[in-house]
RNA sequence: GGAGGGAUGCCUGAGUGGCCGAAAGGAACAGUUUGCUAAACUGUCGUACUGGCAACGGUACCGAGGGUUCGAAUCCCUCUUCCUCCGCCA
């Protein structure tokens, strides 16, 4: 949610760098100054009122306290007025404050100086790509054969149990999910991260802290019983461990990593695009959260996206990185890296991992701040990104390695998986 | 699920209707003193909205939301949450 006095102060700017998003209601910024100019006339009326009030009721607690009975009850005659008009302006605060809220929600994050302004995917800006597509064998088949090929992963008896988009993963293919959440875990931890494990539903307010509601209720499964929403990433909880907290500077940057299943309805589309692994409503995710002093964020988007590109190097993946352009970014986003793999069978690149600075957008939300040393609290910065999430890893892992002999894993897997193959 | 007791500032903790944005102690920060450290002393020490160029003001907030009252941390109602006991349970 953006600042409304940075909108009032800066409103050229704010429309300028909501068009690079193609933004498609502008006029939501001037609804937005005129509600909160309504808003603070009535709030200085109020606050006037009150302080009428608060005197008053000063005067006859005094007048009390000396005994002098009649004249405190003759001001009591006079606060009747005022009263009534306080409680007017009390609904009238209140209701400019919901609307002013209602429209905040409404506007996305600003899309950093360096973000490409643009509509499609199509867009977005190729930044690096490292490696060449994989040279596959005559035969070779797209990931959801080799799963069934090998007895791996399972996905008709997902649907039996749960549902289409519900794998069960089976044998090797258990072990490989577990072995790449450890080997994601090891190397976020020896990079500086600290491991959490978080609740996989959240309630209500965690889910507006990082952005997800009420613009994205429909992506999330909810569990009416009990008015809580399992998470569509680690993001919502690992970061709302943070909501309403002041931190010292000097806490900054602070790192934490989770591994969690996602959640996702996703409802619709069916086809080749989401076909096996490549779309799923639960999958698996190692993500990465950092908050971090205004100054640094930009610095530590970069040192995020060398992070998880070293992770897909390791991996032996033919992977791009992608900075998303205005339109094709997260509502809450000010810039997005995108990590895509080539899935050598498929033809296509799947993407795998998002970084993200969200730059205040959340911590506004949240209330999340730290306190320099001149004082002075701030909002701080949020970024996080996955790292990684495994459906698709899995899926590139398996039809970029597949030979006439079985599926040669990456080296750096074997110590997690006790196996180098897959036959 | 049943019964009872709590929720106050960074922490401990006082406060049962006005003099309370809130005692006291601790922590922290700054200064004085000091061979160094410590102690002692002095000062600072919540968040937000809002008025003002500023100096300096106003308002709101004692778990959350309503209510009673001229006036609520204090009384009433609802909710959340924590603790104790009982029941159930991986």
């Amino acid at each position: 949610m953006l600042q409304v006095n940075y909108i009032r102060e800066n409103r050229e700017k704010v429309l300028e760098r909501l068009s690079v998003r193609n933004f498609k209601q502008p006029e939501l910024v001037d609804e937005i100054i005129r509600i909160d100019e309504e808003r603070r006339q009535t709030q200085t009326s109020l606050d006037n009122l009150s302080a009428i009030a608060n005197s008053s009721a000063k005067q006859i607690g005094e007048l009390m306290r000396n005994g002098k009975k009649e004249e405190a009850e003759a001001i009591k005659q006079t606060t009747s007025a005022n009263k009534e008009q306080i409680k007017q302006l009390s609904e009238q605060l209140a209701a400019a404050e919901q609307q002013l809220h209602q429209a905040l929600v409404q506007l996305p994050n600003l899309p950093a100086e360096a973000v490409p302004s643009g509509i499609t995917p199509e867009e977005n800006e190729v930044v690096y790509t490292h490696g060449s597509p994989a040279v596959l064998h005559e035969g070779a088949v797209p990931h959801w054969e080799l799963t069934a090929k090998y007895d791996i992963i399972d996905f008709e008896l997902g649907t039996k149990i749960a549902g289409a988009g519900f794998p069960v993963y089976k044998g090797k293919g258990a072990r490989l999910q577990r072995a790449l959440i450890n080997f994601f875990l090891d190397r976020a931890t020896e990079s500086g991260y600290r491991e959490m494990q978080v609740p996989l539903m959240v309630n209500e307010a965690s889910g507006f802290g990082t952005g997800q509601l009420p613009d994205k209720e429909g992506q999330m499964y909810h569990v009416t019983e009990d008015n809580l929403y399992l998470i569509p990433t680690a993001e919502v909880p690992v970061t709302n461990l943070y909501r309403d907290v002041i931190l010292k500077e000097e806490d900054l940057p602070v790192k934490n990593t989770a591994y969690t299943p996602c959640f996702r309805r996703e409802a619709g589309s069916y086809g080749a695009h989401v076909r096996g692994l490549n779309r799923l409503h639960q999958f698996d995710k190692v993500e990465l959260v950092q908050i971090v002093h205004p100054e640094q964020s930009y610095a530590v988007l970069e040192e995020m996206s060398l992070y998880v590109q070293s992770l897909l190097k390791d991996l032996g993946l033919h992977y791009r990185v992608l900075r998303l352009c205005g339109g094709d970014m997260g509502f809450t986003s000010a810039m997005t890296y995108d990590m895509e793999v080539w899935s050598a069978a498929q033809q296509r690149w799947l993407e795998v991992s998002s970084v993200s600075n969200f730059e205040t957008y959340q911590t506004n939300r949240l209330k999340l701040r730290y306190k320099g040393h001149t004082g002075k609290t701030q909002l701080a910065h949020t970024l996080n990104g996955s790292a990684l999430a495994l459906p698709r890893i899995v899926a590139a892992i398996l039809e970029n390695c597949q030979t006439p002999e079985g599926i040669v894993l990456p080296e750096v897997l074997a110590a997690y998986t006790g196996f180098d193959r897959i036959d």
